[in-house]
DNA sequence: ACGTGGTGATACTTTATCGTATCATTTAAT
DNA sequence: ATTAAATGATACGATAAAGTATCACCACGT
């Protein structure tokens, strides 16, 4: 059950580390209800175990923005598929944002940059469509995206709002405020 | 200069908190010029120093609340310069809303919750007013305000956007939106 | 000049957590 | 049934940071 244990230990570790960034772990191996020897057994170190956490959120943001991008006819739709996905994926692996292990990890941080400039690259091709405003500076289209994105993981996690619910609205936002066709998408 | 002395520390301790949420005493004395034990002396503790920093930023969100309530002739300007508060101010202590410390000081605790029922009002008048839209829930318009002030903290932090623009672009992502009438405000 | 309060520096204790080692136990494959 | 691998529990050592205690120093008012 090797395959089973790890899968079950990142599993913990998302969760235990998004409810606090500090968790142990000690923390993490009970939340998985695994020895917390195992953990070092399958990852070396806390610092190995972010560096897995990190990798995967990585794969599974590639996945997802692949995926959109095979279905989306254009760059817009590309764009809101993309987000809808990050919100429905993000409240997995958001918290690795906060994570300063991560910072030192040059391998996360290259992937990470990577995905954002491929998202801006998307937000300027949704502005040659005519789908962003030109007075909106790329940077803050993306620090929205972001933001609201955060917003709506929050407030799915707290309850306030249903998962699918979440993606429509973060998507209004999005089309609301940097749009210069509201309706669209 | 003991008065002198604790704001230093005070706002070293925002300085190296927001630029990594587990700084040690030593950081935040070394940021603020000054011997680690000072800090023990003033705060007694990593964790008063913590509170005290959490006093602080229930109480400068108060006044910059109550000033933007006292200009303000409808509740949708008082949202709008209530906003536009929080982003300049809030680069100074949004950090604290990381800090697990908080989460059992109820004192803190207890103050930001008001604080958020006030903009749930805040946000609830202005729909009155017809200038939030009757189709966004409250918690999904307060999530929002919420995640884009983060954003533009963000924004502003990394020099993407200046943070004078960066008041005015959170509103306008506001007003178009969750508002009926983007223009207005 | 003198004493007082605030400060810096330093050494020390304590605690929490990481990481390693060991051994008995369970689980899966043959 | 036997064996190898994976696991759980536990104990141990190492380290980093919190917190305490002490002493010398400086600035300031009288």
């Amino acid at each position: 059950m090797a395959i089973a244990t790890r899968e079950r230990i990142l599993e913990a570790a998302g969760r235990a580390l998004s409810a606090s960034p500090n968790a142990t772990v000690d923390a993490i191996a009970a939340e998985a209800r695994v020895g917390r020897a195992t953990v070092f057994r399958h990852f070396g170190s806390r610092a190995g175990l972010l560096r897995a956490l990190g990798r995967r959120a990585v794969a599974e943001t590639d996945r997802a923005t692949r995926e959109a991008a095979v279905r989306a006819r254009t760059a817009t739709e590309a764009l809101r598929l993309v987000t809808k996905a990050a919100v429905g994926a993000g409240e997995s692996f958001r918290f690795l944002a906060a994570a300063p292990e991560l910072h030192d990890a040059p391998e996360t941080v290259q992937a990470y940059e990577r995905q954002l400039a491929e998202l801006a690259d998307l937000v300027e091709a949704s502005r040659q469509e005519g789908f962003i405003r030109p007075d909106v500076p790329t940077a803050w289209a993306m620090a929205c995206i972001d933001g609201l994105i955060w917003a709506a993981c929050r407030a799915v996690g707290s309850g306030a709002v249903g998962p699918v619910q979440a993606e429509d609205l973060v998507w209004d936002m999005v089309a609301g405020g940097l749009s210069a066709h509201p309706a669209g998408g």
